[in-house]
DNA sequence: CCTGAAGACTTCAACACTAAAGTTCGAAGC
DNA sequence: GCTTCGAACTTTAGTGTTGAAGTCTTCAGG
């Protein structure tokens, strides 16, 4: 019998830290602030989703029609919008979204007719049982979201914010969309 | 002709300021600052994924396989992990990981052989090629990360990444894994 | 030894997504 | 009015992922 403790060292998944000193030791010219900052964004973000996944399941749902619903219902009355522009603003191909909407509209989330003013165009629209959806969704998320940055000061919220907002904005200004697929992980 | 302006309002793609004041309208009790900071999360990492896509795409590889890289660089030399190891790393499944070695392998970037000393095991081995790879991968992503932050002092910095690795150990703590598939969008 | 159980990986069937081709409708020219 | 073109959606083929079943190896008893 081997000992215990040098035979097999255990990979242990890598903390932050670790995955920082990693990268330093393996590629010079690093910035660790810099990549602190990245990697955490990607982890929390990472984690926030597979959060996000457990309540939006316990809904019976997945993420997936949790975001459709999202965009219709930012959409404002009367919550409607055709399948390609929910898929532009998903990030899918037309055809995903095809069958996205047809699984949400056998389980009652949303409702597909065509435009009978226009009849290329289909109109998918949030039925009521959608909206309740969205809003016990909404409410579970808000929870976990004040519950995440509870021990952040309104100061620090504020700083936070704005920081990630101008992130964004720049990131937009240089990166001119161009279609974005995701569906990646990370 | 119908006027231009009022025939088709042409949904436009909400920005985040009109998407939280849609959530606002549509969801009463919302901390407008917390779903700031939320939002801008999800965005800011969503464009980054796609940023990386855009590199890693110019070195013939996805994401996904240089996640793989990634997690094998981070192991250290000599550059080995298990499929099951990397699965548990990665957040996908073993069934997935072996079709993803699979394609991997074939393009060079790693090696799979058994492991003598107990045949049950695979070790999966970062290339030569593989490495080089993810050095290129590198070099690109810093300079876009350095490009992205380069409005933000020292200070500002500094706060941003403990703000978000705080929140990244809260979550953390707050959600034991339980082992959290992704590969969803937002 | 031989058997049974557990572990690590792979295979299989089902599902979701992408890219490209196909269908349907509406509008503009002739 | 017929044709052509473009727009919006759907269908099809191929890829990647999950969950479950299967295979192979090791280890512990009998």
């Amino acid at each position: 019998m081997p000992e215990p403790s040098d035979a097999a060292p255990a990979p242990a998944e890598p903390s932050l830290e670790e995955q920082i000193a990693a990268y330093q030791r393996e590629f010079q010219d690093l910035d660790p602030q810099v990549e602190q900052i990245v990697s955490a964004l990607q982890r929390l973000n990472r984690r926030m989703n597979v959060a996000y996944g457990r309540q939006t399941a316990t809904l019976g749902m997945s993420n997936a029609e949790w975001e459709v619903l999202k965009a219709l219902v930012v959409s404002g009355a009367p919550y409607q919008l055709g399948p390609g522009e929910l898929a532009k603003r998903l990030g899918l191909t037309p055809a995903a979204m095809t069958h996205r909407i047809d699984r949400m509209a056998s389980e009652g989330l949303v409702t597909r007719e065509r435009d009978e003013t226009n009849r290329v165009r289909v109109i998918v629209e949030l039925t009521h049982e959608g909206r309740e959806k969205w809003l016990e969704a909404m409410r579970m998320a808000t929870v976990f979201e004040e519950e995440l940055l509870q021990d952040l000061s309104g100061r620090e919220r504020q700083l936070l914010g704005e920081a990630l907002t101008h992130l964004l904005r720049r990131v937009e200004d240089t990166q001119p969309d161009a279609e974005g697929r995701l569906n990646d992980l990370n």
